[in-house]
DNA sequence: CTCGCTGCAAAGCCTTTGCATTCGC
DNA sequence: GCGAATGCAAAGGCTTTGCAGCGAG
């Protein structure tokens, strides 16, 4: 697996140590490709497979792997942290987030490109990166609106 | 002050009390325009004008006043929520956040209203709201970085 | 053998909650 | 006066930190 060789090599370029327990988070991130995952998940996904991590070591080891670009942070207004694996091409993609039920939708194309320029041309800043969540309601919460709002009408000429 | 009405017959209508408070969180963010505050700048600056509110509830008002429209929540990923005065015509603007010193540039307009109605169908969502902020390094920040990696060059040479 | 890494428990933050008291209406 | 809102302090989450012991190189 290419990404672990990765993960090896940065490791040894900052003479850190290549330990299971980085590793092993890193895998979770793997097998959750395109999933948003908070540390506690990360946690209990390891403890599922009876890898036991600590939690510091695993805030420890994402926070590292965030750094070294293996994971970006992804923040969905609900006060919780996620992250995510970062794609090999630094394709950006963007998220559609239920506000009802908090399922999240993946849009996979990167909408921003060119306004990434403009934006830089506009403030003088160096853009290295953005991020794009669209709120709203999903089409079940939206059916279950409608419903609601259907039967309380109901309601009234009844009265 | 337009504003202050609006807030008082909102509540009236939701049969909810008109409160000092109420009104005085809701003038901090008047007063800050375009600023994006965290609940504790809010009591920060509350005291400063010898309003002793406490933080349940500032806490507790902002919620309201974000769910009664007069605020939006911000998220730039450091772990804090930040409120900010909505714009009364409901138009949107965007965020640039440097990483280095965490200064905040806001661009007004909105570029994603088109964007928006793509969304909506292709993932039949029913699109509220959205938020996008870039990251990257501010002028000053990025003219710091290039004077310590010129320092760096100096030193390797002069070995 | 050395120094970085881990695990544990404690501490730190920010935010929420329970409850007695206060205050709109 | 009634019920909602406030203030206080305590409790709750999530995250970070200090430190002793372990383990990679």
């Amino acid at each position: 697996m290419r990404i672990y060789e990765r993960l090896r090599s940065e490791l040894k370029m900052r003479s850190l140590r290549i330990t299971s327990q980085r590793e092993a988070v890193l895998s979770i991130f793997v097998e959750n490709n395109g999933k948003h995952l908070t540390p506690d998940e990360v946690y209990e996904r390891l403890a599922h497979r009876n890898s036991h991590i600590s939690k510091a070591t695993i805030y420890r080891s994402i926070e590292l792997l965030e750094e070294m670009g293996f994971l970006s942070k992804i923040n969905f207004g609900d006060g919780l942290e996620r992250y995510e694996l970062k794609n090999e091409h630094g394709h950006q993609h963007h998220h559609v987030v239920c506000t009802e039920c908090g399922q999240i939708y993946a849009l996979e194309e990167d909408l921003l490109d060119d306004i990434e320029k403009i934006v830089e041309k506009r403030t003088n800043f160096t853009i290295t990166d953005h991020q794009l969540n669209f709120y709203g309601l999903c089409p079940k919460c939206r059916a279950r609106h409608e419903e609601e709002s259907k039967e309380s009408q109901v309601q009234k000429l009844q009265k």
